[in-house]
Order: structure tokens, then sequence, then C-alpha cells
DNA sequence: AGCCATTTAGTTGTGCACAACTAAATTGTG
DNA sequence: CACAATTTAGTTGTGCACAACTAAATGGCT
């Protein structure tokens, strides 16, 4: 925003502003997601659930029960975040955890009568949370929809850096 | 997005559906978050840095020498978060932490001479992440935007419900 | 059958986020 | 001045994220 002496090619700005620049969207995003995270740990407080454990009961309650390795894929997470999540859960009574029979090194994760009975009470943490953005339903749909690009392209540049480096 | 037999109003669709958007919305803004911090912990692994160590040298490195209170204030971070963080920085020679004489409360962080030179191959980071995030750069602030918008209503929410709750 | 690569969970270690707390210095007030 | 309230860092404990690793089961291949 400030005139700068180097150049005046706005494509091509000294590393400097970059650098602010970069600092105001890194940071963005990070306060955004730690606000999010905020509002969900008061609101979720009354379920005695945290966050990362509220979206696993969302899968359950919607797919079913699943093994932890589909529970994974579909939060994105892996094993060493999971494993001791599912335990807590299971130590609040929520769920089970089951050996498969047909393939023994899977443990499927099976919702019990209470983690069942909880889904009542979280029907209507979406409203309070929609009411907490202060956003218009459309308006939370696009952004979602601007989320998940971003998230499809920086998960390609994450691979490619990997690999090519540099 | 499926008809639903309860209502037809779409902004009082049944809860079910309503917890169905809620694993989208959320899931979605999570994913994003953590999928930035991939690209970073990629890119910064050659500085040394982590992507929360890499916003305090930011601010470091743009403010000047800041007490521990001022870089909380600025990352919206408290000091459990910080004092570990910045002590890990002094670790690696970046930084220098030192009590001040006017008031021994306070702890002001210095940047080392080291400190002040990683900046230059700091340089390099937000042209890889822009290009990463395959976004032009009014998009980027247009979200940037949104984001800090988001995350402004969702701050007073939290405590309006911490307060007031239900 | 015997062997090897793959798959699936789990464990270990590091770092971040945050709540709740402690300790020390400072400030305000009677 | 004396004392209570506030400010500033730091510590402790819990939980999440992820890399690197282990262990056990499975499937394919010769």
């Amino acid at each position: 925003m400030t005139a700068t002496p180097t150049t005046s090619d706005a494509a091509d700005a000294p590393d400097a502003d970059w650098l602010r620049l970069d600092r105001q969207i890194c940071f963005s995003l990070h306060a955004a997601s730690r606000a999010f995270n905020g509002v969900y740990r008061v609101i979720l407080k009354d379920l005695g659930l945290t966050y990362p454990q509220y979206l696993v009961m969302l899968v359950l309650w919607e797919q079913g029960d699943l093994p932890v390795k589909r529970l994974g894929e579909e939060l994105r997470l892996d094993s060493g975040t999971l494993s001791p999540l599912v335990k807590r859960l299971e130590g609040a009574g929520l769920v089970r955890r089951e050996r498969s029979a047909e393939d023994e090194r899977s443990v499927r994760v099976h919702l019990t009568g209470e983690g069942v009975a909880l889904r009542e009470r979280a029907l209507e943490v979406p409203r309070r949370i929609m009411t907490a953005t202060g956003f218009a339903l459309d308006e939370i749909v696009e952004l979602r929809a601007r989320l998940d690009q971003l998230t499809t392209a920086l998960d390609a540049a994450a691979r490619a850096e990997a690999r090519g480096g540099r």
C-alpha cells in the first residue's frame, strides 16, 4: 500500500512487501482456524467433546460404523492422531473398538447406545455455529467452496514440493 | 441438497441436514488450515522453522524487538504457547531473551545477527506459497478479508457464548 | 509351501494451542 | 507507607497434528 522506491509493478513488488503480505495471509488463515476452534470448544463443552472428536462423531453418525482407516480418509488424519483420539472416545463410552474378524489388521469403530444418543444433543450445534459466524448460509457455502479449492491446490503443491523440492 | 420430507423451507431444514452441512463446513476450514500448514512445513524446513515460529520471526523482522506480551497480541497467542516457542528460537540462536531493566516483569525478545540474517533466506518464501495456492493475488486478498471478517465474528461470539452460555 | 511387499493400527517423540495455575514485579488506594 | 489488585512470564497438564517407526496380518509370487 505504501509507495515503494524499488519498483512500481504490483506483480513484482519488493521482497520486503511480499514478506509483510505473507504475514497477513498466513496469519489470517491461522487465526480463523483457531477462532473457529474456540467457538466449537465453548459450544461442544456441553457435550464433553473436543472439535476433532466432534468431527469423528459426525462421520460416524452420518456413515455408521467404520474402520479406523476409513475414518482417517474421511478426516484426512493418520493413525497417530486417530488412535489416541478414538481411545478417548471409547473411554468416554461413546464408541467401542473391535478387531475385524475377516481382517485382523482392521479395527472397526462402533457407536455405543450412548454415542448414538449424543446425536440428539448435537443437533443444535450447527445453528449455534452459524449464528456465531454472522454469515448467511450462501456465504458459508461459498467460503467452503473456496477453502476446498485452496486445500486441493495446497495438498498437490505440498506433494510437489516434497518431491521436486525448491 | 436431497429432497427432505420434513420441511421444504431451506432456512429451516431438518436438523439431520444441518448436521451434515456442519460437517462439511467445519471440516473444510480445519482441512484448509492443516493443508496450508503442510505447505509451509515443507517450504520452511530449509530455514529450520515451523509455521508458528515463522510467524514470530515475521513479526520481529517487521517490527523489531518486542516484549513477549506484544508478540502475543500480534499473533493472538498466550504465554503458554509463546514461552516455549521463543525458547526454542533462542536455542536455535535466532533470538535472545532479555528482562527489561525498567520493568522486571517484561521479557524483550531481540533478534540476533543470525536471526536478522535469516530474513534474507526467507524472502523467497511468500512467492513459493503464492504459487502453491494456485490463487491470484487479488483472490488471496479477498479470501484474507473474508477470513478476518469471520475471525472477528467468531471471537465476539466465543466471548458471548462463554459469558451468557446457551 | 516359503518368502516378500503391502496394508493396517499402534507407539514414540516433537511441537503447537490453550486452560488453569504460580511467581514476581508493579500500580493504585487508603 | 502498607496492602490489595493488576500485570507479565512462566509452568503444568491435556489434547491435537504429524513424522518416523514397529508389529502383526494379509496377499501375491515363485
